[in-house]
DNA sequence: GCCCAGGACTATG
DNA sequence: CATAGTCATGGG
């Protein structure tokens, strides 16, 4: 199958976008390289291997192993947020005194996604009030051991575990990859909830308004309103979506002096009134400032 | 030992 | 409804 092709708007920066995939963490759920990064998805619950590349500004989509589909492009469109026009973001950034730098810095860089929403909810899960370099181990841990593999030219790739697999999961083994008992019953519950339908990105979509959508999320036994944000803004990609409470987010607030206590509410809604409708974009690029330094 | 980390739940006033 | 206590575990 010939590769396939992938226009880019402007500004958009694969190298930015790289860059955030790696940023100094272990995340099990691509491989990023010097110019490229590689992925697999599941399609029909078959799963694919793809590379993607950049080429004359266009990115280049290879499959390496599996069957190819349209659902591939579609899925990039979305990690990516390719269709998005960013430049709206751009002129309230510059605008802004203590962001300004970002819009140079990080020009380009797009809000990296998590299209599949159980493993959106999962990674929120798994990242509850422990660090990421702890959370990242223990989410390899588990998809090495519950998720699809794919071997090529003897490196293993992984898709994150289907909501059937992690139901199934034996408590014992995922106490042992260090996961809390906490961490555990709401894994297993959220993974029946899925394998039963009782929820996915189609009913969320379904719903009336964003506020239905926490609503149906927090339902949810271990889905708290910084999940429910959280996957709102990577999942469905709700511009207006703040994890409010946010550890990173904070620090990046008060990094960039914007509030000096973490409790200052009031403040923190002021500052995001500026920037109306972007929101989530602002809470991934201060994410993007806080990343560790290389 | 203490505090923090990309929290959530439950009980209590 | 706002707050306090509880759970849980690695890293600095």
């Amino acid at each position: 199958m010939a590769n396939q092709k992938m226009n880019l708007p402007s500004p958009f920066s694969f190298k930015e976008c790289l860059w955030f995939l790696n940023r100094n963490f272990d995340d099990c759920m691509h491989t990023v390289g010097e110019d490229h990064v590689r992925k697999v998805i599941l399609v029909e619950n078959q799963p694919v291997l793809f590379e993607i590349r950049e080429k004359n500004s266009k990115l280049i989509i290879k499959i390496l192993k599996g069957e190819g589909s349209p659902v591939i492009e579609n899925f990039i469109h979305d990690w990516f947020d390719i269709n998005r026009d960013i430049k709206p973001f751009y002129q309230l950034l510059s605008a802004h005194k203590e962001l300004a730098y970002m819009s140079k810095d990080f020009e380009g860089l797009r809000l990296i996604g998590i299209p599949d929403l159980f493993e959106a909810i999962c990674w929120c899960i798994i990242g509850q009030q422990i660090n990421l370099t702890f959370a990242y181990k223990t989410k390899r841990r588990l998809v090495e051991r519950y998720g699809t593999k794919i071997i090529y030219e003897g490196q293993d790739y992984y898709a994150f575990p289907s909501p059937e697999a992690l139901a199934a999961a034996n408590p014992e083994e995922l106490k042992a990859m260090q996961f809390s008992a906490q961490k555990i019953a709401y894994l297993t519950g959220i993974a029946n909830v899925f394998k039963e339908g009782k929820m996915s990105k189609q009913i969320l979509l379904d719903l009336p308004d964003v506020a239905a959508q926490q609503k149906a999320l927090t339902a949810i036994k271990g889905i708290g309103i910084w999940t429910a944000n959280y996957t709102l803004m990577k999942t469905l990609r709700i511009p207006t979506s703040i994890p409010y409470g946010d550890a990173g987010l904070l620090n990046g607030l008060i990094a960039h002096r914007i509030i000096s206590d973490k409790k200052d509410i009031e403040g923190i809604n002021t500052f995001f009134r500026h920037f109306k409708g972007w929101e989530s974009y602002l809470v991934f690029y201060l994410w993007r400032s806080l990343a560790p330094k290389t």
